[in-house]
DNA sequence: TTTATTTATTGCAATATTACGATTATAATT
DNA sequence: AATTATAATCGTAATATTGCAATAAATAAA
């Protein structure tokens, strides 16, 4: 069907997938990379820096808004995108969690 | 067109990104967080754990097992799956590093 | 060997994603 | 007001993903 059944799953099992779906793309990992790495926030020059049309740069930047994992900043005619804190926040924290869960090596199989 | 074009990112950004998008389904999510959880395993006990059909626990399992993420223990009839160690470990480093990345908040823009 | 159990594969329908050209919206500049 | 610069949106094509019924494959048990 191509549809997601997320009812079906925690509220977190969601929020971790969805967060990290919205990592899973190359693209949307070199925004975020451009965005810690300059601190003058940087908006159309993502598009000269990655090799993306800029419709296509602008609607990922949209899906990183719509999770609220960066913010965009209106200046003039070009917009200056960053890291939302907060929610970069809870991403560490989740996937913190998440990735170090420990593994009962007593009973494993393989 | 549907299609990535990873070709114009570096190794590091295309790793990341395709792991992420392996852990960006909750079923995944599911499917890890039980294997973390019970040590002997499992295997269709994930069927009955996650209320999905057999074929699509089987489908996301394979996602898993190409990304190396999980390996599959062939015990009798029924296949034993438990956490690929390296790959995880891997995945920490990864996204450790890339998750407390410092943003330098002097000329931050919003 | 037949039967039951378990998992993988196939085939398909519905939906989502990726990418970009064309266009539009907004604000600064002339 | 007209022009320029920047970014968002629309529309569309190509491909990917999700989910499951039906079936196949593999092994254990009878």
């Amino acid at each position: 069907m191509g549809i997601t059944k997320k009812e079906i799953f925690t509220e977190q099992q969601n929020r971790i997938a969805s967060l990290a779906k919205a990592i899973g793309h190359p693209a949307r990992v070199a925004i975020l990379q451009q965005l810690f790495k300059s601190n003058t926030c940087i908006c159309g020059d993502l598009v000269n820096e990655i090799g993306l049309a800029q419709p296509t740069i602008s609607q990922h930047l949209k899906e990183l808004k719509n999770m609220k994992i960066i913010k965009g900043n209106i200046e003039g005619t070009s917009v200056c995108y960053c890291i939302d804190q907060e929610t970069w926040s809870e991403i560490e924290t989740l996937f913190q969690a998440f990735f170090t869960q420990k593994v009962n090596r007593a009973g494993d199989c393989c």
